[in-house]
DNA sequence: GGCGCGATGCTAATCGTTTTAGCACTCGTG
DNA sequence: CACGAGTGCTAAAACGATTAGCATCGCGCC
């Protein structure tokens, strides 16, 4: 293919200047040229192939159809593309196209990443991450929006959340609705360590599943921890049988504890869910493939990406702060006790 | 923040042309501007707080430190933030960013994506699949690079693949080495069928298998599958216990075979390695997980999309076809046979 | 015949850079 | 003292679009 070809080529083609031409491909309303001319331009621009220079029309119009995507810990996670996606999509119905930039958890980095971002003009920034954290924001230019994702900034920028909060009366109600009064929990915290404090989201899953323990009466025993990994759900489980606790129902703080869980009960022949009965969150690509399937309350990802899009892009950023559902993923690690 | 200063802000504080800032700035070398002018530019724009406009140099430049990556699928696999990943570092460090889209398994929408990203005259295309496949590629002006990562095009583009067909062989090998010679396998398919043609990769894995099979003359018992998940998995393992083969050696085309595999073991009590050894592929984030931990032969879709950078970036496109090698995870599911 | 006016389309400035050609000035030298 | 060779810097033309304001034409009307 030779070089491109530009409105000027078109306009000559079509025997008019660039500036009618510019007109009549951008259908301006009140433009009077006349019904032929229109035609004409209309069939040089088809016949030449012609695609507008989104450099040059962005350096006129003050405005790259861009938002820029910063995110702390692409790799990390499985999540990271469920995010992605979501932004993407959202994107792509508005018009806009996607940078996408790893800042890691490293604030330098993050400054650096931001600047040659707003370099770039971008029309909202975004920010994202996988561990919910509150960070701190350099300053950006008054007119670049800017949303944080799964995670919150000290300078107040919008957010969008899971709704946490709700997730964990849910997650402790499906536990408290099918009978179970006597509950283990892996992962807990009950004396919320400070550090804690740097995740946005944690300390709202925790208070959800403190309301419902003391609004129903559970009997709680915890496995304190702070990794949420396989292993430490596995160790968390064999300590748990061990230390001769009753409890007929377990919460696990994600699916990777109720993963390592699975392994340590099938290990000493604990039945699930006859002998207990097994809830988590994340719904993690494992979740629906172990046995039995486990039920979990799912960490909407793709969803959040869409809104924070959406925010991003709406001229009106009315919900400041914005939490979105995480539905319970219904499956059978949890069984009905007759009472 | 006030409107972006630009270099005409800079030259008019340090009282010079904006051809002189340029100059300057730029440390353009052969300049004759006198030292005194220099720093008085220099300490302007760091006054300032100058930052060039990147779209006006890339107007000016006809080059965008752009490179756009096209992504079939973001979603449907957790290696697709590793290949993001191994992306971005290498665009970072060479300072280009990086636009991304996502195209679906759609022409249509391929095409469309591919139209927008040219629009911003990236200074290479980067077309990524999670599923290695072979498409068409429409036509892209020859001053801009396209190379598939983990896929390939009818147009022969350069391609950075896995290499397969050694891990194959090496995979068969730590069976063979330890002493087994009744092998079974799940996900295998002797007739090839037709299918399989559509993706590039998993032939030559098959082959590699072949090849050691032949060589070290095994006995092979094979589960065929075309759908590779858990559930699969698990009940080709329970049809090849029922069906007596026997066996002291597993192979799983993937760790979600093996996963399900695992599940029906288990079940069953057959004890791994004790009574079983298997061996996979993909190292996915539940392989070192599994109990035992599962030997697999690393995709490695971050070095993969590291390479594809470098290759898009590099002047000489020298090696049109890149094998990035896949190293074996040893871990506990082999057992050494004494014979 | 000159004026007003609607219809049509063009000129030129602009966005913020980069870069080439060349101006103005100072020396050294024959 | 004229001339060539440096030196230090600038003016202006790009890059490819958008857009406010102006120009031209034909025609009817007084």
């Amino acid at each position: 293919m030779r070089k491109r070809v530009t409105l000027a080529d078109v306009a000559a083609r079509a025997g008019v200047s660039t500036a009618s031409a510019s007109l009549v491909l951008n259908n301006r309303p009140g433009t009077r040229l006349s019904a032929t001319a229109a035609a004409r331009i209309r069939a040089a621009a088809e016949e030449l192939n012609y695609r507008p220079n989104h450099t040059a029309r962005s350096l006129r119009l003050g405005s790259t159809r861009t938002v820029a995507f910063l995110s702390a810990d692409v790799t990390t996670t499985r999540f990271a593309s469920a995010m992605i996606l979501g932004l993407l999509q959202e994107a792509d119905a508005r018009e806009h196209t996607v940078l996408i930039a790893e800042t890691g958890n490293d604030a330098a980095r993050t400054e650096r990443a931001l600047l040659t971002m707003l370099d770039r003009q971008p029309s909202a920034l975004i920010l994202g991450f996988m561990q919910a954290r509150r960070i701190h924001v350099p300053p950006v230019p008054s007119d670049v929006p800017v949303i944080m994702v799964n995670g919150a900034s000290d300078e107040q920028h919008p957010t969008v959340l899971p709704a946490e909060h709700e997730a964990g009366r849910q997650i402790a109600s499906v536990l408290a609705d099918a009978g179970h009064t006597d509950i283990a929990i892996i992962g807990y915290d009950p004396n919320r360590e400070p550090d804690w404090g740097e995740t946005v989201t944690i300390g709202a899953r925790f208070a959800g599943i403190d309301e419902v323990i003391a609004e129903r009466g559970l009997r709680v025993t915890g496995y304190r921890a702070r990794r949420w990994d396989p292993d430490v759900g596995f160790e968390g489980m064999n300590e748990l049988l061990d230390s001769g606790a009753e409890f007929t129902g377990l919460i696990c703080l994600n699916d990777r504890l109720a993963f390592g869980a699975y392994q340590a009960m099938q290990l000493r022949g604990v039945r699930i869910p006859d002998d207990v009965s097994v809830v988590s969150f994340d719904d993690d690509v494992i979740a629906a493939h172990l046995r039995p399937a486990l039920t979990t309350a799912l960490l909407p990802y793709e969803e959040m990406g869409r809104r924070a899009m959406e925010m991003a892009l709406s001229d009106s950023i009315d919900p400041q702060n914005l939490l979105v559902p995480m539905p319970i993923q219904l499956r059978d690690s949890v069984r009905e006790l007759r009472s």
